[in-house]
DNA sequence: CTTGACACATACCTACAAGTATGTATATAT
DNA sequence: ATATATACATACTTGTAGGTATGTGTCAAG
């Protein structure tokens, strides 16, 4: 399969500059002609692999930022243990591993979605589809954990899943905000707590 | 005064309409001329009152976004009563008032610092302005009420204040992916819930 | 009554960013 | 050996968004 190598190296270096890009400027502001110059190719190789920028922009998102928090957030079915626990150790993950870098430019998805969901219907669908699959893992492992007789069968997973999405990704958006890290901290330290509550103290 | 009437109704116009394109696609993704034209007017007018896009976008911050928020928030100065309450009442006062535009769009505020923060000076400090002022109005709040001994001593406001504004600009980003109210309803439900803990059960 | 400041209108400019058209080297299959 | 597909490179086109330059009507003050 040696045949396929050299094609896949130069479509994944478009793909991954033009990730760093959007990531700093935004879609709309990403600059194709400025991102291709940096990789020093041209035009041609861009056209070769992709039909425009907005297929480009699909492409980024499909096969960069979505396996990216879906393989992060599905190890919660691989978990062994209390299943808030598991999603506990999923947050103090991201405050452990989350480089400076996001935190001065916020969460890739959070960008997109604010930027591109109501402009570009192929944005929305795709990006609402990595937000659903971090909901289910989310709300799933509640379920779970309220079968097992170990969460509280008062919470209500569905509505609790969407708490923990949106302090998350607010978490990032104020962080960026305050360009410091200190909020994202604090939020997700409150967050961690309340998840504590939800415990079956049995 | 009268002489100021008709200037500042065409300014006002062309803010109040740009604001809304903003709100729509972004500051990057706005188009000066589109706005102009929809107005009927020149870019003659537009150009007299201000010297480019980026003033227009200063404008709009500080003159419609900034006074929109900072004059929820500080409604919590003037509140009586216990402080927690306070600050569940202004939240539920926002649920409550929340156009379904704003689950369409999102949070303008919350928009525009995702879109603009890291790209540009201005905006970055304009917009943490107004977010450090809604901070320190629900963390004054929480401390008035430690202060008359209403609120846990052992919360710490500012985190908590963090974790509110996390929580709330998070709901409205998850809301716009959704293209539901149901992530914001249950977000800010739950938040309500974590505030009363706060309040001292004596 | 005229002079200057304000509040616009009209026409023009231009840089850039996306996209296109076409050429070419290499490799593989037949 | 030749045809065909791949993987690019080069040069060109084109729409447009932001901005500029300049003109004009009105009004108030001196």
């Amino acid at each position: 399969m040696y045949i396929f190598a050299p094609m896949k190296d130069t479509r994944r270096q478009i793909l991954e500059k033009n990730y760093e890009a959007i990531h700093e400027h935004g879609f709309q502001g990403l600059r194709t002609d400025q991102v291709i110059k940096e990789l020093g190719i041209t035009k041609g190789a861009f056209y070769h692999y992709f039909s425009g920028k907005q297929e480009l922009g699909y492409c980024v998102v499909d096969e960069i930022i979505a396996p990216q928090y879906l393989d992060h957030w599905n190890q919660l079915y691989a978990y062994v243990g209390h299943p808030v626990e598991g999603i506990i150790e999923r947050l103090m993950a991201l405050r452990r591993d989350i480089p400076p870098e996001n935190i001065r430019l916020g969460c890739p998805l959070n960008n997109l979605i604010q930027e591109m969901a109501p402009l570009d219907e192929g944005f929305q669908q795709r990006l609402n589809r990595i937000a659903r699959g971090m909901h289910l893992a989310i709300h799933d492992a509640l379920a779970r954990g309220q079968k097992a007789r170990l969460v509280d069968p008062d919470a209500d997973p569905e509505k609790a899943a969407f708490f923990v999405l949106s302090t998350l990704e607010g978490a990032f958006g104020i962080s960026k905000s305050f360009q410091n890290r200190k909020p994202f901290d604090a939020s997700v330290e409150l967050l961690i707590n309340y998840l504590r509550t939800l415990k079956k103290s049995a």
